[in-house]
DNA sequence: TATTGTTATACTCTATAACTATA
DNA sequence: TATAGTTATAGAGTATAACAATA
């Protein structure tokens, strides 16, 4: 044919592609490892964004997250429905709900956080130790700079 | 060595969390830089898997990107109401489509790679050299074994 | 009977807009 | 007037199921 071929570089060294099924795969890990403790990838990081700190409202978590605050709601409704966090009117504002992990939520996070681990480390088990924590240090790297304009 | 922490380590930190922002920042990224040429960053997609090569089907297109088959055909449509590709029945096989890239389509490619090389440089500007091509690489090793069983 | 493309449908995820209660 | 939470709704994205044409 006439055409003759401006090789692409292959789909798969496209950074964009290796990016989103890293998170796909990512995702399916950490959700199938977190799956027997009744939560998903999701929920740990609500977890994670409460567990040590004081009782936060709803907005404060959502925009640690990176989410909308109405995407909470639901999230919020499940945690207080099993027991995992309390939700009640913070007294200094009470327009404010302040969200505050319970002693079953903190003993769940625990479980969580090593299921957790133990899927992340199973994932990057193909690199050696310096090369997984360089990984993680870039990707803090090129996240920097959205950072700081949001 | 397994730190146990008495705090969450930050969310931020998280493996899952890194990788779900680095996503979607570079996709808008990417989206933004190829918005002016009338396609967004998945279209591209479409044109690396298809320049320089042989006429595909439009299973094969889909196999290669890790999408569903229905989901190749109103992206196929789009392409062809635009002369980027022609959709012809393959002889050899006449349930097959044969998709291949149009002149037009092969120029539109051309910038496009220019657009999307440019805002991926971008993304990676605040890495070395070394370490941008190490993070590649990194992605590429988490990614194999997930493809060998695919 | 199996496969390709197609269509219709459903499901997930998330954001926008509007309402309430507070401030 | 502005903000936190809530609700309803809509949009994007993608998968599943069923169907027609072809093998």
């Amino acid at each position: 044919m006439p055409t003759p071929a401006p090789h692409a570089r292959e789909p798969h060294d496209a950074l964009g592609y290796l990016v989103k099924h890293t998170h796909l795969r990512l995702t399916a890990l950490t959700d199938a490892a977190l799956a027997p403790l009744g939560i998903d990838s999701k929920d740990f990081g609500v977890l994670r964004v409460l567990v040590g700190r004081e009782p936060m409202s709803q907005q404060a978590v959502a925009a640690r997250l990176g989410v909308d605050r109405t995407t909470m709601v639901a999230l919020i409704d499940g945690f207080e429905a099993k027991g995992i966090v309390t939700r009640k009117p913070d007294p200094a504002d009470r327009r404010r709900n302040a969200i505050e992990l319970t002693g079953p939520g903190l003993a769940l996070y625990q479980q969580a956080d090593a299921a957790y681990r133990a899927a992340e480390d199973a994932f990057l088990a193909p690199l050696d130790a310096p090369t997984a924590a360089l990984l993680r240090e870039a990707l803090r790297a090129v996240l920097a700079p959205a950072r700081g304009r949001d």
